[in-house]
DNA sequence: CTTCCTGCAAAAGATTTGCACACGA
DNA sequence: TCGTGTGCAAATCTTTTGCAGGAAG
């Protein structure tokens, strides 16, 4: 069992959620492709391919738990499902959207900051997380289309 | 009739779409709400108030053609449905969305120009528009909480 | 007239919920 | 054991769609 896997494992236990297997397939399935963007559909059909017996309504409740854990973040692309990533704390990152075919790239940047502090003072709003997403065209369709 | 409503509905017209009343209704309970975000069931509700024979399907349908106009663009929120806001193609705002009390309220700020053209240059990604969210608390919620 | 629009009702798709049973701690 | 967790199916909620009739240009 991996390492990362252990330490999402200790955090349900921590606030008394039991270890079930199907916790456990979720996660893992989620570990195994951190590089994409899973709908709970996906994860479904991910974890089903292995163990048959779990049922979506337990992969929804699942993701909904792991997101009040902040071991998930929910995140929408407006394609009309929710779909999650492994949240992290220390280091956000953004969103590419290509409007074209609709890739989901990342953007390692944190220059919100200091934006963040002016709104807490003149506003008064106490920000604890942003979300920013960027629509666009990737490279791939570009070229593409200039072609 | 003002002189908001004439325009988009010139928008319409130039693009070959008729002028029909519920068209306008929708656009001027829009006009009568910039300060809010609705969503399609509440632009129904307001409307069918005073025009109690337009449909709800009619009324996702024109905001979906407004959107497609780029006269109003399309929100999330994360509660679940879209919601909608007058684009202003010059002026970029982004949204401060409360935790505690799910207040929206508006920010005027457009810093991400440069981010943008660094991330046309290093990843040929050409972004075309921006969406930032900003999830935090806000001042009377705070005070509410703080007392 | 003729094509675009509309209202209604049904369909579709994502997510949630009720409930009886199953199983971790 | 015993309360939490699960699977299944039904319910819910938003949004879309098919279709027959209606109206704008």
């Amino acid at each position: 069992m991996s390492r990362r896997l252990q330490d999402i494992l200790a955090k349900l236990q921590e606030r008394d959620y039991k270890l079930t297997p199907q916790r456990q397939h979720v996660v893992q399935v989620l570990l195994n492709h951190t590089d994409k963007h899973l709908s709970a559909e996906e994860v479904y059909g991910l974890v089903k391919a292995k163990n048959p017996d779990i049922g979506l309504a337990t992969v929804y409740r699942t993701l909904e738990l792991l997101s009040e854990l902040d071991v998930l973040q929910k995140l929408d692309f407006g394609d009309g499902r929710s779909r999650y990533e492994f949240a992290d704390e220390t280091h956000h990152h953004h969103h590419l959207i290509c409007l074209s075919c609709g890739i989901v790239e990342e953007l390692e940047e944190d220059l919100l900051e200091p934006l963040e502090h002016r709104v807490a003072e003149s506003r008064g709003f106490l920000v604890t997380d942003h979300q920013v997403k960027f629509y666009g065209y990737c490279r791939a369709c570009r070229q593409k289309n200039d072609a």
